[in-house]
DNA sequence: GTCAGTGTGCCACAGTGTGGCATTTGCTCT
DNA sequence: AGAGCAAATGCCACACTGTGGCACACTGAC
């Protein structure tokens, strides 16, 4: 079971047909969920629409995914999902703020094709729903407790007042790239970004 | 009806029986539900229970209110309200840093005793609802562009760093007051926290 | 082949939020 | 004071999300 596991995790196949079976269709309810909230609108568009278009009944989708956000969200979690896995393998050294910044360089570096056309799709959809929004800033507030975790505990306000930048300024990025979203600039934007944290905290009214 | 208007925004008071009546059972939603929820947990609550309290129908509370969160987060929505009005009546000179923080100092002053009964206790329950967590969060952002707004638009990207800078400090000053919540000390956990912010961007590893 | 485990489908239900329409209640003008 | 008007409210029905219970089908192990 446990040779299985580590099978499934390390090559992306997982080894028994029933696991495989799971994964297609999970991967069929977040291909169509994006493409369908993209066309159709994210509030706009049933659940039980999605469920008709993939064949699944609705308690099937509810044990894959905790909700009509969790789907549309798979490419957020799945980048922080890799960002912390970048940040476990990384070595820390010298200042913090550079050690976040170029562990999501490399964590962007790391992301297939197929995640760069599904993330610019999800970006325009969090920005369309508040609902989406909501659960979007809740999931980066998850990763920060994560972080804190990773680096001694929450208890240094430095710290925590640190990952709280990151996770900003990395948002900032995004709205930059947003408008273009060539997958090649988006390493550009975050090193502005991180490049322009020090003026704004001089910046002068 | 426009003296009228001008009379009910500058005095707390509004002039007509029908806006106070209004007043009466909306501010009796938002009592009851701080205690309600504070007692019995947000999410298990239903807001039917809060109804059969208050003795109000569903249609009617969600003409005063967008959803069950809303009525929950009634004193944070308050605090950043009072916190815009403050910042439209300051003038902006010197470190815009220290502006947004004098600028808060000066809200906290003015929010009355009941506020600082109500704020702890919504606090409390978004640190335990996700949901709540998420609309807070999302109202934040809210709050940000209107910041953005008044301070000569979003393009500026130092700009914008800085706003979610300082919404990040104010919410750490928050988590830093939490355990105690002394109406007193919020202040000086804001300080410390603005105060912090220089060294936390020059933490090592 | 049998049997356990697990993914799935179906049904019913709770809870949130909305639209339409009638009713009440406060306000205004004569 | 009384009639008319507008706003607030109540009631009913509905759409949508999410959950629990139970039965069925399929995979994999003995």
């Amino acid at each position: 079971m446990v040779a299985r596991l580590l099978l499934m995790t390390t090559f992306g196949q997982p080894a028994t047909l029933r696991e495989r079976k799971k994964l297609r269709t999970r991967q069929a309810l977040v291909d169509t969920a994006i493409s369908m909230f993209s066309e159709r609108g994210f509030d706009t568009t049933p659940l039980d629409a999605l469920l008709d278009v993939v064949e699944v009944s609705r308690r099937t989708f509810f044990r894959h995914f905790r909700s009509k956000e969790d789907v549309a969200l798979t490419a957020v979690k799945q980048l922080w999902s890799a960002y912390l896995d970048v940040l476990d393998e990384t070595e820390k050294s010298g200042a913090l703020v550079d050690v976040f910044r170029d562990a999501m360089l490399a964590t962007l570096d790391r992301m297939d094709q197929d995640w760069y056309r599904r993330f610019p799709a999800t970006l325009r959809l969090i920005e369309q729903s508040p609902s989406l929004n909501g659960h979007s800033l809740q999931h980066c507030a998850e990763i920060q407790a994560e972080v804190a975790l990773r680096l001694g505990g929450p208890h240094r306000l430095e710290l925590r007042l640190l990952i709280e930048f990151f996770v900003a300024t990395w948002r900032c990025a995004l709205d930059e790239w947003l408008p273009a979203c060539a997958p090649g600039e988006l390493p550009e934007c975050v090193r502005r970004a991180f490049a322009a944290m020090d003026d704004s905290m001089r910046l002068e009214a």
